[in-house]
DNA sequence: ATGGGCACCTGGCTGC
DNA sequence: TGCAGCCAGGTGCCCA
């Protein structure tokens, strides 16, 4: 967190908020304050009197009496003030399509993929290519189009980009419908768990039997993530 | 331009 | 019981 926030946001009218991939952008009468949770963060509504708790890092005192209070115990999450578009801040600028536009199709993945020799599942964690796949959708996605995660990105066919645009929507729509995927300690605004958990094929289900053929899940680590699939669904 | 690896930080779990 | 070691939901940056 920028140290020049408190003096920097006061007095400032929150005037709408927004979200760019995984980042929340609050438009405020001067600027746009560009919120990322990390790994472990979470935002809730609490009365400003209500003392805080551990890992809480931030409040943002409101005048209607209630505070937005950014709680994070990995600190992993970050607060950027940003003048001007907050779209050509360094950190939005470049990042990809959102999975549910229009621009997010076969083609443009087809094009995105041709030439890419990193691992189809690398290549979809990437914000330049496409944005809201983290490791875990990654590996549900992956598992949902019938592809192994250590393919090579340009060796993917026409039919298999196909399934994989349509995975990543669905796949994201569905966790979203849910609340997320609660692993251990994420909450929603409300204080809920996220209920994908329990819709996962793949992920952390290493040496269980697959949902659809009973073959034995694997893991592996890609890039320092855990990626899990399963060897007879995907080829 | 691309790919690979590290960094940031804290808590929880496992195994000795 | 204590403690070292390992792992975790993300992504920006540096280097080859």
């Amino acid at each position: 967190m920028d140290a020049r926030l408190p003096q920097m946001l006061a007095g400032q009218r929150v005037e709408s908020v927004d979200r760019r991939a995984k980042y929340l952008l609050l438009r405020l009468t001067h600027g746009t304050v560009l919120w990322h949770l990390g790994m472990s963060g979470s935002l809730r509504i609490v009365p400003s009197d209500l003392p805080a708790d551990a890992h809480d890092h931030i409040d943002l005192a409101l005048t209607s009496g209630h505070t937005v209070r950014f709680n994070d115990p990995r600190r992993f999450g970050s607060v950027i003030y940003a003048t001007g578009d907050p779209n050509a801040h360094p950190l939005l600028a470049k990042l990809a399509p959102e999975p549910f536009d229009a621009a997010f199709n076969v083609e443009y993945l087809w094009r995105r993929s041709r030439g890419r020799k990193v691992s189809i599942k690398q290549l979809i964690m990437n914000g330049q290519v496409v944005t809201g796949v983290g490791n875990i959708y990654a590996s549900e996605v992956l598992f949902q189009s019938g592809i192994r995660p250590r393919r090579q990105a340009s060796s993917l066919k026409r039919d298999e980009v196909e399934r994989l645009v349509k995975s990543i929507r669905k796949v994201l729509s569905q966790a979203i419908r849910v609340g997320g995927t609660t692993l251990r300690d994420y909450v929603n605004p409300d204080g809920n768990p996220g209920y994908f958990r329990q819709k996962l094929f793949v992920y952390e289900r290493a040496d269980e039997s697959c949902r659809n053929c009973t073959t034995v899940i694997r893991t592996f680590t890609q890039g320092q993530r855990s990626t899990y699939y399963c060897p007879t669904c995907q080829r």
